[in-house]
DNA sequence: GCAGAGGCAATTGCATGCACTTTTTGCCTT
DNA sequence: AAGGCAAAAAGTGCATGCAATTGCCTCTGC
């Protein structure tokens, strides 16, 4: 190899081959479709084909891009179909977390909660969406942490992730921050009475409408895939 | 390389070591903890470490496996509180499987679970726990499918396997047959009468039970880990 | 006798090379 | 001019080789 690793942080190569193409995949700069060239990915990161090849099957094993043998790798297409099954998983996913959520929270995690929903009131005000986005996934996350399950948790963040570019611009719809803040106040709520039905519901609706909010730009099928990958 | 690749099934090489190493895991031959040294396995299935290094990323990526950087994999070593995070994890999604299964199955769906089921009465009586364990894979494996639902389908496949190391002498205890004949029926019933309700919570009870049975097997923490590859 | 340092064997991580498959391009035929 | 075939180009799949890291063993010093 010519020089040190530059970019990117610290682990095995590979592991930083995964980090780098998930994500690029995750925050939708790779689109579904896109054609994954080992070589093209091999020289944009400055490393040989090997740990390319590895990554991108561990990224196949986990569902974000696909695998034809002998023709190449493509970031995961995801049919509407799929894609409704993926949100509706969602739902009952955040549905069993907020459930268990409500039951398991310890006191402390229950504060910080409260807390932080409050905090993110303030996002909306002044409709600051990005900002709103960062609390929001901190919020999703304290629900998964909270239902004190790690497997679900583990099922809960790959399908989240997968998610991830379909959810992207959601929150450029008119309102849907108002709406999402008043959607989590139900279940932050239901959760500090320790009302794990309402709470579960809440939750699987909150998805729901995320899911439709989505919905939009998931159909807007958007122009030809070709992309350069750096 | 010498000659063909004599066993195993068709797909890449890469593809055959995944399901090679994940069965030996799945199935208990390879024990938790044990390691899995990339030179043997290459040597036991001829072929180079090359096909064996990606198989054992991809199964680390699928939570088969554990990686630690430069020091080798080992098949992965789950916690107690990690098995019992995992089987209530089962349980919820099982529960999701036969709620929408009830909601949502074909009548011929519904036929086809009802008869199995009902053939599968036989094997009670004659005591025939292998036959029934396969019935019983495929009744849950009808389920999953008939939630219409791929992404729960492949979650729930997914856990259900990395389980299944640790429900595989379930069958053995005295009397578990008959009790989970009934626990299958209560299911089957619910789901034809369309009740989503109650074949949930029906089928979150048959996880549990099987979950308490297995916990058994689970604790007699066996034999010190070091067996040959092949 | 035990703790720590140094060196050696074993094993992993990555790069490179070659064979095979797929895709493309250009030519020929109709 | 369009279709089809063939050869070449591109790209994937796997094997092999080498550098680097780890773990172990020994040897030394206390």
């Amino acid at each position: 190899m010519s020089g040190k690793r530059s970019l990117i942080r610290s682990g095995t190569t590979v592991d930083q081959m995964v980090r780098a193409i998930g994500d690029r995949i995750v925050t939708g700069y790779l689109r579904p479709g896109e054609k994954l060239d080992e070589t093209s990915l091999a020289a944009r990161f400055d490393v040989s084909r090997t740990p390319v090849r590895e990554a991108l099957g561990q990224l196949s094993a986990m569902g974000l891009v696909e695998r034809r043998p002998n023709r190449g790798a493509i970031v995961a297409v995801v049919t509407q179909e799929h894609l409704a099954s993926m949100f509706e998983s969602m739902a009952e996913l955040e549905a069993i977390c907020a459930r268990f959520s409500a039951e398991r929270m310890t006191s402390s995690e229950r504060r910080g909660l409260e807390i932080e929903h409050q905090a993110s009131a303030r996002m909306v005000q002044l409709g600051a969406e990005e900002d709103y986005e960062y609390f929001n996934t901190e919020f999703h996350t304290r629900l998964y942490r909270g239902a004190h399950n790690t497997h679900i948790h583990d099922l809960t963040v790959m399908t989240r992730s997968r998610l991830a570019p379909f959810r992207r611009a959601q929150f450029m719809l008119p309102g849907r921050l108002a709406k999402s803040w008043q959607e989590h106040d139900l279940i932050v709520t239901a959760i500090m009475r320790g009302d794990s039905v309402a709470a579960g519901k809440a939750a699987r609706d909150h998805v729901s409408i995320v899911s439709e909010a989505s919905a939009v730009f998931a159909t807007d099928d958007r122009k030809p895939i070709r992309r350069d990958v750096a």
